[in-house]
DNA sequence: GGCCAAACCCT
DNA sequence: TAGGGTTTGGCCG
């Protein structure tokens, strides 16, 4: 044994149950103190790779030994919370299943076990790690013990730290620590004296005993010691830790057993520990996975079963270019049927009549994926789907991966080949059909898996309704709106693309004329080697890693003072451009359809809203003419046709109306006031008529920061004023809206409370920093629970809009071809304008009733330019 | 080729 | 000041 760790479980338990925020298993017993005790084990293991260590709890009765010369010992403790002596029961049964020592004594505390525990150890050459933040046990602290402090990223204190901390030398602890007290362990120690005064008179006379031996020597405080001598030696006795336990001596003991990594699942399970589920040891999938080929039998089987999962192979990772190759089910766990159908119109036949008769739920992990894949051979569901990936994103919103292979690992511990491994660098058509019937049978069966396991989550957490009534049905939207895409004028973006590149080679040249050489402007390390070295213009700030940085902030700042400056920032512009639009945007247009079918992204932003990728259609440019430019590309196929665009009008505050129900806020919207003008009314007390076009804007930029909670230190930064102007503008907001104030407050108290911000609809998010001690962590949680509801309620209601619309005119010619997180892009058959108007705003203002009235402007046009 | 930072487009 | 996506340069192996 050359290291020994000594972990004061009980101080990690209690430390934590305080320190997180509640966390409840599934029988609704706490657990956070559990959880935080765990995490600080797994990281020492981890930093460590700990031999021999022993876990150390408080005993039965364990101030005994303490409360006979002490009567008041610990007696200002307040009891302790009634969930959490389970919680160091669990922490015992946990260090078991890790295969770690446990040891406690009856009557004593854990730091005479601990301390006896360190005596022994380092009397034998032994270097012991004391994991502990109680300073009691830093009287053990010299050259082979130390104290570990898990609280500080495992920062070890040693003899030297002690020292230069708290200015006297580890044998001096008890003495120091009857002279200040500690008020937390009701012990008195010497009024009047506190660390610093501690400190200097042990450095003087030695010890406690010293002190006293030459009182009469003692400069300051004499009085106060002379008259609560017998308190500090009462103290003394009280710090000084009993080493007389009959610990035990052999090493054996302390040495760390093998860990029971099956019951270890299991635990985490139970506990609802899930972050931590099959970190230790994914086992390897096993199951039975059949090639199949069409028949009767498995018709029925696959019809009936009221379970099926299934999940398909393709030939291209681009969905709209690609071909089945096969199709795995699985109506049971660990046993799934694959159906090869790579160019096989038997296959493919027997395919489309079992997804086109199956009356029951198919089950699948991003199911959007399988639906596109199935249309490319005509194939379509009737029935309802249920989609696994979207159940893991209801449940844990803020997790970027929800992957079949990720989830796996977690919830069912289990390590799953990739595609890479299965396919090489070659074609799925080359692979062996029995690789391929394991891969995709393994998938259908883990995706099953995953669905008993996830949906029984989704109705714990009482998510079920948002899955089914907004989610699942949003799946299907977002399906066909990909499926049908948007077409692009390739060449009206081209007319636009020639004005560009034309405007980016005059500037560019003028941009090397100024600066005297050519280089690349594309780099912003190169730039500002130009702009700040060479033109010698002084840089304003830095970026995270320390370049000087050339950003548009910054640059504006410098452009009415520098000319070329001015031209830096229209060439970025045209650049932008010309790299992500104008040169991308053709790319994307299938050569089949003509249109461009961007993927909608249901599972990524943490509060609801959808996302667009391949290409992002959502950040089509629109501030500036040349930008605009670009929208007119977009416009129906057919040039009779017209698109008509629909927007809701400043939702997010609407939200905030309603949500916090602010008569002032909710009146305004009631009267049809143009919000921002009417909040500066209020903030600069100035009638609504007299307000400048200045105010208005600073007004805005305030009711977006209110959004966003914005402290002053932004609000100043956005609207270039003072810190003190900008805290001014935000109480004078909260004084004239006072409930959006309270409101704020509670968002914030909730994810205090329970973790989590809701939106509407019962959508939750974890908001895992809002307890955090951390006070900028702290800030930037509270943000989130602030904008978050706001946010996601916003994304609540256009989805259930998108929805509602899609029923209404699902039988006319007209369809919606994209969402803007408030607006909502149809293709419209002239003939249908009447029709198509009210259904929209039939849609998107009755699909909820708000506190205020819902505005949704319509605009209808050519292009998208024009709406 | 993969990954990151910087920059900038949108609501 | 919330939520996203894409492009580019530059570094690494």
């Amino acid at each position: 044994m050359e290291k020994l760790f000594v972990l004061d479980v009980s101080g990690f338990v209690y430390r934590s149950y305080h320190a997180l925020p509640p966390m409840t298993n599934g029988q609704s017993l706490g657990t956070q103190g559990l959880y935080g005790f765990i995490r600080v084990l797994l990281k020492l293991i981890k930093d460590f790779a700990p031999t021999h260590m022993v876990a150390v709890f408080e005993g039965r009765d364990n101030k005994r030994s303490r409360l006979a010369i002490y009567p008041e010992y610990k007696a200002t403790r307040t009891k302790a919370p009634e969930d959490l002596p389970q919680q160091l029961i669990w922490a015992e049964e946990f260090c078991q299943l890790l295969g770690i020592p446990t040891l406690s004594y009856e009557g004593h505390e854990s730091d005479d076990t601990m301390g006896g525990i360190a005596v022994w150890a380092r009397d034998r050459g032994v270097e012991v790690f004391l994991c502990t933040s109680d300073k009691d046990l830093y009287q053990f602290i010299g050259d082979r013990v130390k104290v570990l402090q898990t609280h500080k990223d495992n920062l070890i204190l040693d003899s030297a730290a002690i020292e230069k901390q708290m200015g006297i030398i580890p044998s001096q602890i008890v003495d120091y620590l009857s002279l200040i007290g500690d008020s937390s362990d009701n012990i008195p120690g010497v009024p009047g004296i506190g660390p610093k005064g501690a400190a200097d008179l042990l450095k003087e006379f030695g010890s406690l005993k010293g002190i006293y031996a030459h009182i009469d020597q003692v400069k300051k405080k004499k009085a106060l010691l002379e008259e609560h001598k017998e308190r500090a030696f009462l103290s003394y006795q009280l710090a000084l830790i009993n080493i007389g336990l009959p610990i035990p001596r052999e090493e054996s003991f302390y040495q760390i057993k093998e860990a029971n990594l099956e019951k270890l699942q299991e635990f985490y399970q139970v506990m609802n520990f899930n972050s931590l589920i099959n970190k230790a040891a994914p086992k390897k999938p096993s199951g039975e996975y059949k090639v199949v080929a069409p028949s009767k039998a498995l018709f029925k089987e696959l019809v009936e079963a009221s379970l099926l999962a299934f999940d398909c192979e393709t030939t291209a990772l681009d969905v709209f270019q690609s071909r089945l190759v096969g199709v795995g089910f699985c109506v049971e766990e660990g046993r799934a049927s694959y159906l090869p159908c790579y160019e096989d119109k038997e296959a493919l036949h027997f395919l489309k009549n079992l997804f086109e008769a199956r009356k029951n739920p198919f089950i699948a992990h991003n199911a959007k994926y399988d639906l596109h894949a199935l249309k490319r051979h005509n194939i379509e569901i009737k029935a309802p789907v249920f989609d696994t990936m979207l159940c893991s994103y209801l449940l844990f919103s803020e997790q970027r991966q929800h992957s079949l292979d990720f989830l796996a690992e977690r919830f069912l511990g289990l390590k799953k080949g990739s595609f890479k491994d299965l396919v090489g660098k070659g074609e799925l058509i080359d692979v062996p059909v029995e690789a391929v019937a394991a891969y995709c049978g393994l998938d259908a069966d883990l995706t099953f898996q995953l669905y008993t396991i996830l949906s029984k989550k989704i109705e714990e957490r009482g998510l079920k309704k948002l899955l089914e009534e907004i989610e699942l049905p949003v799946l299907e939207v977002l399906y066909k709106i990909e499926e049908r895409g948007i077409y692009l004028d390739k060449e009206a973006l081209n007319r636009t693309g020639i004005e560009v590149m034309r405007a980016l080679h005059g500037v560019e040249e003028k941009i090397y004329s100024q600066v005297g050489e050519h280089f690349n402007i594309n780099s912003p390390k190169q730039l500002a080697v130009m702009l700040f070295d060479r033109l010698q213009i002084a840089a304003r700030k830095k970026t995270s890693t320390g370049q000087r940085s050339t950003n548009a902030d910054v640059l504006e700042e410098l452009a009415a003072e520098y000319p070329v400056v001015e031209d830096v920032l229209e060439y970025r512009m045209l650049e932008k451009l010309r790299s992500t639009y104008i040169e991308a945007l053709p790319s994307y247009v299938n050569s089949q359809t003509l249109r461009i079918h961007p993927s909608f992204n249901q599972f990524v932003a943490a509060t609801g809203r959808l996302s667009c990728q391949d290409p992002n259609l959502q950040n089509i440019p629109v501030r500036n003419d040349l930008g605009r430019a670009i929208r007119a590309a977009f416009k129906p196929q057919n040039p009779k046709w017209l698109y008509l665009a629909a927007d809701y009008s400043q939702i997010e505050l609407r939200m905030l109306a309603h949500l916090s129900e602010d008569s002032t806020l909710l009146q305004a919207f009631e009267q049809g006031e143009d919000i921002h003008a009417y909040t500066a009314s209020l903030i600069f007390n100035v009638p609504l008529k007299d307000i400048t076009s200045e105010q208005r804007r600073a007004a805005k930029v305030v009711n977006f920061g209110i959004i966003y909670g914005q402290q002053p230190f932004g609000l100043s930064k956005e609207l270039k004023c003072s810190m003190k102007e900008a805290a001014l503008f935000i109480d004078l907001y909260f004084a004239r809206y006072p409930r959006v104030k309270a409101f704020l407050e509670e968002c914030k108290e909730r994810a205090r409370q329970t973790g989590y911000a809701v939106t509407m609809t019962g959508r939750q998010r974890e908001i895992p920093d809002i307890n955090s001690r951390n006070a900028p962590m702290r800030a930037a949680a509270e943000r989130l629970a602030i904008n978050t509801p706001l946010q996601g309620s916003s994304a609540d209601l256009i989805k259930m809009a998108m929805i509602e619309v899609e029923k209404l005119i699902e039988k006319a010619q007209s369809f919606l071809v994209l969402q803007i997180h408030d607006e909502l892009l149809f293709e419209m058959d002239p003939l249908e304008e009447n029709f198509l108007k009210e259904a929209t705003l039939t849609a998107m203002q009755g699909v909820m009733t708000l506190k205020v009235p819902l505005v949704v402007d319509i605009a209808i046009g050519k292009n998208w330019k024009e709406c």
